[in-house]
DNA sequence: TGTATGAGTGTAACCGGTTACATTTTGCTG
DNA sequence: CAGCAAAATGTAACCGGTTACACTCATACA
């Protein structure tokens, strides 16, 4: 394996000469930088990043925690979060958790460890445990965030956001809405709800709980959840889902039982997916800015790293927007 | 920061006897052991892992190049690779290529710069120039292979299961069948275009070329292309298209032109991807052991970091599935 | 008692860069 | 041409582990 020492033999110089040349190429003369980066070339050197990352303590690599980045939503803002990380020279080390605590914490042990100089995290769950006192690692929580979150969070007012979706059904003129949650500890489940019934109360309807069917942010989920809605007598008359994905299953579920969206029964989703403008009908949704939190997430991590930043307790809210489309429609 | 020699001088014992203690606890005496293990816990210390991967010059960890992460295929596929790594104590460490060779080359520089011990990579391109020679850093390729891949290769006989997918079209009496096509310069592309072929010519048809459109993959070139095929006035009665996703995006607009799937038209796609089953109707599709990918394109790979292996020139063919759901039926 | 054996532990070299400090070379001025 | 500052380059310590080799000491056996 060619390291420095053979280049700095094969050019004639010192090994910090070359370092030089490579690093600081304004402080070595002309003719010595020729020489060196011609048997930088002949030896075909590629400098050992471990070994440079072990001897500046710095990895400039940052770990990303997605709970599944088979979600379209997360594929959106893991596309931010590169672009931002690379524009910085920084790698991002993208680790699918399938919200698996005991892989979460292996991947977040990279930071401990030091192999990667800070942390991302996409789910509501502190990797660190209270043992690691006060040398916490840099970390950010970004969309689904904890509601005491140890560092800065990028997230969404789901709450007002469902709020939105709501005002929205009921503007139709809809009184009896369905809901599908999200998975029961999640909290972007409970502020959607939290949305939901801010806009009831504030329609002057008094909620009715056993309209609310439990679901995992899945199709299929989506899809069994509305088969509950429709089995009873007395069907809402709209489906607000917690996400795109099950509204997705809720529309199959739906037409499979022979009613039509929206003439029979409104549906409304959350994240704008890309696929919610080609289903059939194209989904009412709220759209994110997906991007926008990879690269504001990692901003505010680099700003505790390179401690440029001691307050550490940033928190950004970002926008959302109702989107319209065709699968909501006025009240039968 | 803490290190072996504080947790040594904690213990009374030498930097060597803590080593011993963590890597190979039996060769230490039980007393000894106690002794380290207590300081171990005391002093919070986690050793620097890029100083072991320095030392070891092993990293332990594998580049995955992915196209795109958003594709449902995909994460699939890193799904399997995480679970086969992981049972084998690597990380994967997943970069987000969308296709661009600039960001290919540089993830697969951190094998190169010794930051992970091989690559995986899910696109046809080799990010390793000539002049690499044959210094080649372990690489596997998986899905969309190359032709003449320099390295093992996990991939499905794609001709094949277009030609499968083909037959099961003309089966229904096709026989004018669109096709919408994928990137040009992707093997997968020309592969499932030479099945299509394939199956006209043995049913004796005579492939019409103005029938084939160009997408890439995602809906809304989907939605195109089926636009182009819907507007003339022979148009298909049905359309097979290179993708799931393009598919989604044609019967969205075989929709809006007011046809119905598969009365008027049938379609069928590639992938069986999640959504592939909650469309409407449910698609036709090839389904993929998406999974399998990954934990194959691991163990290959592992073969070669280890030098179990010294042909490095197995290839792997993957079985696939026709799915027949709703959205392809009799010709009218 | 002397010696061989082996378990347990310590010492220090090593991995490949970076960089503080020392040394040499160059350029300029009087 | 001496003398000095500045520029260029070299030397070697250092990052934090691992491990070959050396050493100590208890035990077993002749």
């Amino acid at each position: 394996m060619t390291n420095i020492r053979k280049v700095a033999e094969l050019a004639g110089v010192s090994v910090a000469t070359v370092s030089r040349t490579l690093k600081t190429p304004d402080i070595v003369s002309p003719g010595t930088r020729d020489r060196v980066l011609a048997a930088v070339e002949q030896a075909g050197y590629r400098p050992n990043l471990t070994a440079v990352q072990f001897r500046s303590q710095r990895t400039r690599n940052l770990v990303v925690l997605v709970p599944t980045i088979a979600n379209t939503f997360y594929a959106r803002v893991i596309g931010g979060l590169q672009a931002a990380a690379q524009r910085r020279e920084y790698g991002i080390l993208l680790c699918n958790t399938l919200g698996d605590e005991r892989t979460e914490r292996a991947y977040a042990g990279m930071v401990s460890t030091r192999q990667a100089d800070g942390l991302i995290q996409l789910r509501a769950y502190d990797p660190f445990t209270a043992s690691d006192g006060k040398a916490r690692p840099p970390m950010v929580n970004a969309c689904e965030v904890l509601d005491e979150a140890p560092c800065p969070t990028v997230r969404l007012d789901n709450r007002a956001a469902a709020r939105v979706v709501t005002e929205h059904l009921l503007a139709l003129g809809h009184r009896r809405i369905g809901m599908i949650k999200g998975p029961r500890n999640s909290p972007l489940t409970r502020d959607r709800l939290l949305g939901f019934q801010d806009a009831l109360a504030v329609a002057g309807l008094t909620p009715d709980e056993s309209l609310w069917c439990p679901g995992d942010f899945t199709p299929p989920s989506g899809y069994r959840a509305a088969g509950d809605l429709l089995a009873r007598a007395d069907r809402p008359t709209a489906i607000f889902c917690e996400n795109d994905e099950m509204a997705m299953g809720a529309m199959r579920r739906i037409k499979e039982a022979g009613l039509r969206i929206p003439e029979d029964i409104s549906v409304a989703g959350f994240d704008d997916i890309a696929f919610a403008s080609f289903c059939d009908p194209p989904l009412t949704t709220i759209a994110q800015p997906a991007e926008d939190f990879g690269r504001e997430a990692v901003a505010l991590l680099l700003d505790i790293i390179d401690e440029r930043d001691d307050a550490a307790d940033k928190h950004r809210i970002m926008p959302f927007e109702l989107v319209v489309r065709e699968s909501t429609g006025p009240a039968a």
